[in-house]
DNA sequence: AGAAGGACCAGTGGTCCGTA
DNA sequence: AGAAGGACCAGTGGTCCGTA
């Protein structure tokens, strides 16, 4: 992330709950949130206390479309919610180039990124607990940094949605520039996020490719990303791949030998 | 493991079954189990086809405490249950020197520690498999692992067990000779072998202690030991003598600084 | 009594599918 | 329709305790 970049991203990030957020910061040495969160504007909390009351959300409060400097726009896609109301399913994501501010009711893909370093920061402070207590210690993101995300205060944090994005992230972190131009091509084509996600596979299968097909070496290479699981389908369409890319040039030399980098018999 | 007491090892491992043990070997690519295997006299099963009847097994076939050469004497402490029959418990450890065969009916510490090598063996299979079909590759012997080895015919490896004495092999891969000699002490002295898996632990502590308390790290540092878990006991007394070294050496000091090597504030 | 190991249990990795 | 995430589930690490 560049300078410019990562100014984006806070940009990204939108603006309710940040002094909530930083009172729970409950064990927190602050790190890259704290940075970027000190960067942006306080603002009053208001509508409070308000808990959800099972159906609806679409008398919710504000419909606003504009993005008034004024005061927020968009309680959604900040930190954990302040003073224990219910936090509200977080806005969609959309396929936004970098430094990108998402309009309307929709998080931009800076900040699903910086999610990746919260998590991050979320699994540092188990560690250090961890090891302070003698006990054992999680070199990933597990359940239990999840846990201890969500008592902090982030909410919108949770597993599914992390474990759902992490090839992406993974692309962001081994190859940015390529990240970036999908990025901008996917939303130059007005594709959704769903379709990005997607397209986000293939660049990291040729990655594999380049490093003897292993996936897992590709993954922990990089400080940032070994702390996250490989999802079971990059690992599949790895290996897949290299069944193909084996076949292919065995059939082409003849049968038996030749190119390849796994299970070939010279 | 010098070569006379790889020899010893071989002689601590009792006679029958080997034979139905190799034809079971099912992914096997055979290892330090068929090499030492090898040596071993073959002899035909008897006894065979005996399942175990619920209670008793004092009407158990040979109570015989001699060793002739003949034939087999113990059927305990070899591989797996041959054609189908369920196996006895194992004979129970006693603790005995490097290379000593244990008599009568029970199992000798060279063979506790080749079990540990027979499981490093499965794990080897299983991570090979877990590759070939590009899934997940586990880097420790785990659930999957003790499964497999029984799948195998390997009856008499469990979890429960190699637990209950990781510590013991530790010591065994980091100091063979601190090992020996604690054994032969622990035999002089005719104790069991519950005391001398407690004594275990302490020379384990003060090899952490010179590797900064990093229990971790130490078990990692080793190739054998590194696919083993951490027992939590021995976690628990580093970190409980950790803290009481700190606290000794902050207190000769005068408070704050000094000795230690974690968390000191200096 | 000392010891081996079946079997249980809390919390895991993984992700489906009822929800909005 | 596209997407977020509560909640479930099979299999894990860990070890107790009924057994021999």
């Amino acid at each position: 992330v560049s300078g410019d970049a990562q100014h984006g991203a806070l940009d990204a990030l939108s603006q309710e709950d940040r002094t909530a957020q930083q009172d729970k910061e409950a064990a927190g040495s602050g790190g890259a949130w704290d940075i970027m969160a000190a960067g942006g504007r306080k603002v009053s909390m208001k509508k409070n206390c308000r808990r959800r009351t099972s159906k609806m959300g679409s008398m919710e409060d504000d419909d606003d479309d504009d993005d008034s400097e004024g005061a927020e726009e968009d309680e959604n896609g900040g930190g954990g919610g302040g003073g224990g109301r219910e936090r509200q399913r977080e806005h969609p994501f959309i396929v936004t180039e970098v430094g990108e501010v998402a309009r309307g009711k929709k998080n931009g893909l800076d900040y699903l990124f910086h999610l990746y370093e919260l998590c991050r920061e979320f699994l540092i402070q188990v560690q250090n607990i961890a090891r302070e207590r003698g006990e054992k210690c999680p070199t990933k993101v597990t359940n239990q940094v999840f846990r201890y995300a969500k008592a902090a205060g982030a909410n919108h944090i949770n597993k599914p949605k992390m474990r759902h994005y992490v090839h992406c992230y993974a692309l962001h972190c081994l190859d940015e520039a390529a990240s970036n131009a999908l990025r901008r091509a996917f939303k130059e084509r007005r594709e959704n996020v769903g379709a990005w996600r997607q397209a986000c596979y293939m660049p990291l299968v040729a990655i594999a490719a380049r490093h003897g097909w292993d996936i897992d070496a590709v993954f922990n290479s990089h400080s940032r990303l070994s702390i996250w699981y490989v999802p079971t389908k990059l690992r599949q369409l790895c290996h897949a791949e290299r069944s193909n890319a084996t076949a292919a040039s065995s059939s082409v030399t003849g049968g038996g030998s030749g190119g390849g980098a796994d299970h070939l018999p010279y």
